[in-house]
DNA sequence: ACCTGAACACCGTTCAAGT
DNA sequence: ACCTGAACACCGTTCAAGT
């Protein structure tokens, strides 16, 4: 009896005295945008302290709402999560199309391309491990083609691979590249961009400072030279 | 005080007619290693469940054994992983020599080390994942060459990469391949079959039945012709 | 040396209300 | 329409014992 009498007032003791405060911020969401604001706390979260940190109870805390109002936007933790993967592939298809404008040449805008996806990476951590989260990548008809639950997200994959692959079809009719058995390049370009954008970002390469650029480049032409 | 009644009976219900079970298994790890017991069986729930549904708690129980009883032989349920990770590693290292043996041409018995690692990743998803994992990955002091909490995954990622790294050396002594600005041989290969394997796990890029090492052989020809 | 039991401080999610 | 409170069935981890 005595234990139980403990631990609740432990409990309560805690955020009781910042009670003003949740009233001041919950006012800002009262008839804002909650479901948005969840998104950015969750890439808060993650970028801060790691995935494994993200919780509906943590961010619902950072905006002082309680945590049951995320129910209202999004059906279950993992729907939040999917928001956040949407975010990321808008992100990254617009970062895409930025690096491209104004340049002609299929090759150069494939590099700029490969450019774009590893910057957006290592500039969007957050963004970029959910969007390749085992979660929602694992679902047995959740291939590229086919559509399913996180059908906004396969969407928008399908649609940044759509970007790559009319560069491709545009070297081809040039004559710059050779078609050629096996993978179709944009698979190799993809495959060769998100290895190296993954053991960076787990800190399994270590690239000098400033030479992520550079590192794509090189390794962009090197495959490419194996096309013509 | 009815509804506390209830909640424990419903929790004792389903144990309770187990526990014959529970002691005849507990019997075979009495002395036997639940170390690696409790290893495999992480390997196991993974496999069939995801990476979220591991617990330590569900490891135990497939076991029979108290759920602490893993504290005797892990620190805490990230070391457990961690001793996934490493048994992973001995296989892809035991994998790319078994693969490469025989062979004597750097050149050929690298393309035998990317087969060996896209074909680990396809046939070990629950290894490759956890060795892939973030929690053991992003640790500021856990680069290749700086070892600190998970030492030993550190240092069989070191020893994968050297076997990698005498075969490029042997390559550009013999002239096979040319030296050239930029990153590393090694990191160009590791990043394309690390890519590849990561997007055909998450079912993000289909492969045709059974053409996986055709396709790995193409892609590590391509980029090995823009080597030389 | 190895394992267990009870307890603590968390989770995600459901149900039933509140305004 | 939007948010809250209490409750449920889980977690990982700690403390204190049991054999």
């Amino acid at each position: 009896m005595a234990r139980a009498a403990t631990r609740t007032v432990r409990r309560v003791a805690r955020p009781a005295p910042r009670k003003p405060v949740r009233r001041a911020r919950r006012a800002t969401y009262h008839h804002g945008d909650l479901a948005r604001a969840l998104v950015d706390a969750a890439v808060a979260i993650i970028d801060e302290r790691g995935a494994e940190a993200f919780t509906l109870r943590e961010a619902a805390r950072r905006l002082g709402v309680n945590h049951r109002a995320a129910y209202r936007h999004f059906a279950d933790k993992d729907a939040l999560l999917a928001a956040v993967a949407e975010q990321g592939f808008r992100g990254l298809i617009d970062a895409t199309r930025a690096q491209a404008a104004g340049l002609t040449e299929p090759a150069a805008r494939l590099a700029a391309a490969a450019r774009a996806y590893v910057a957006f990476a290592a500039e969007h951590p957050a963004h970029f491990r959910v969007m390749f989260a085992p979660r929602h990548n694992e679902g047995a008809t959740r291939t590229l083609s086919g559509a399913a639950p996180f059908a906004t997200v396969d969407a928008l994959v399908a649609e940044a691979y759509a970007l790559l692959e009319a560069e491709v079809r545009a070297g081809m009719a040039s004559g710059a590249f050779a078609a050629d058995a096996g993978p179709h390049p944009v698979i190799a370009l993809w495959s060769a961009m998100h290895g190296l954008a993954s053991l960076v970002l787990m800190k399994r390469v270590d690239v000098p400072p400033g030479r992520l650029g550079t590192w794509v480049d090189r390794i962009f032409e090197r495959s490419l030279r194996g096309l013509r």
